[in-house]
DNA sequence: TCTAGCATCGAACATTGTTCGTGTCAAGTA
DNA sequence: TACTTGACACGAACAATGTTCGATGCTAGA
């Protein structure tokens, strides 16, 4: 319980609060402060505003919705990555490389992932980034086809792997030892009829191993891998 | 405008509306109802209660949460599906094909991939299907660790197609026309400064060439081959 | 100094998931 | 048959979300 504020209180309290302007930069800047802080779900307009001193109606003046505001925070993030020329003889690695760098920067604002997905980005970061991929897929020798598919491809699955860590990581809460999990998951699944799910106890110990980096680098080994035989099968 | 409804009526009516009593499977099988029909999104507790001529709070003596609601929805939608034995001389194909199945089961109810994705699946249905997928990977004559993460990574494909083409077909609206998106798409990447976006102009039409289709079943090539490629140099 | 414009803000609205205490019905028992 | 018991169902309410509306105050120009 708490007395509602006396309006000629508040009348002299007003004008500290708003010392610099509000602008779409400052708004942007402390959504991703919060974000790295505590997580996407953390991040609500009320939380923004209180963070920057004002009440969630100033935003608006700035930022057309939350939708738009998470379209800007995708780009932001991708802005300032400095990706180095496509070298023909090493396109491959050159492709993981940048799937390395973006779910990197995914990882660091836990959440935007999930806004990511399924949105093409069409801000200027976000297309110079792309326009460096189509580059290093062409320097490949890859097919025009096998090159714009491979350039929708590629983001999905860095995106999708940034969400699916995220999620796990928020499902699972900060206290777990990912060491017990995984043991715990594979008495589990050690511990069905054999009869009914052979593979999934003779597999138990393979299911679980590996981490998340490894499970990520698999993924990209064999999307580069799937594009270089698919291209050598489509000429 | 509606009268609130005097309390000797409603006494009366209570009786009807509950004649057959809740139950969990009721609660799920109404709630797919809904989302074939409108959409995840559609979707809330009191819109599903509604649905069965009750309260938002009956639901909970049978469900602990929407989360675990979600859980139990995806469980549902996997259900029924039989898959062929394994046939080691088909592996790829059947790879293919179970990833197909999947993808139509998610596209039948919109917005329960989002909740499908980043959840290891530990139900019934589920796990049979996982065993499946196990089992036509090890026909395939693939090393442990390639099947182990491979059952990660195709359903994280599967769930992430799925995902995109639900967000994508929600922010768009049911409105446009998607040839005509296709060209103004074209269009406007054609459009770039030709000097810093090279590939972009140059890649213009085959950017946005292809159906969902082609690019799902692209994923798919990719990733089999992919994945013949890596257990091919592993072994 | 006065005025006009505009960014800012407090309060409110409609929705969401979820909880609490009460009411109601049906089965089991003396 | 009368009574108790226990589980289920429900209405109302709570906290938190994104978003809108008018009025309020500051600041720049005449």
């Amino acid at each position: 319980m708490s007395m509602p504020e006396p309006p000629w209180g508040a009348r002299s309290r007003r004008p500290r609060a708003a010392r610099t302007p509000l602008s779409t930069e400052r708004i942007v800047d402390t959504a991703l402060e919060l974000i790295a802080k505590e997580g996407y779900d953390a991040v609500t307009m009320r939380r923004i505003a209180a963070a920057l001193g004002t009440g969630p109606s100033s935003l608006y003046a700035h930022v057309a919705s939350k939708r738009q505001l998470d379209q800007m925070l995708i780009d932001r993030i991708v802005e300032g990555v400095d990706l180095p020329e496509p070298d023909p003889e090493r396109w491959e690695e050159q492709v993981k490389e940048i799937g390395r760098v973006f779910l990197a920067r995914l990882q660091a604002y836990p959440g935007v992932a999930r806004a990511a997905i399924g949105n093409i980005p069409l801000g200027l970061s976000a297309m110079r980034a792309s326009e460096r991929l189509l580059g290093y897929l062409r320097a490949g020798g890859l097919p025009d086809r096998v090159v714009a598919y491979a350039a929708d491809l590629l983001p999905l699955y860095i995106n999708a792997v940034a969400f699916e860590q995220n999620v796990r990581a928020s499902a699972t809460g900060d206290d777990a030892d990912p060491e017990d999990l995984r043991t715990q998951l594979r008495d589990y699944f050690a511990a069905f009829p054999s009869d009914q799910f052979p593979n999934f106890v003779a597999l138990a110990d393979a299911l679980v191993a590996g981490d998340e980096t490894d499970r990520f680098e698999f993924g990209l080994d064999v999307l580069v891998s799937g594009l270089a035989a698919v291209a050598a099968r489509e000429t």
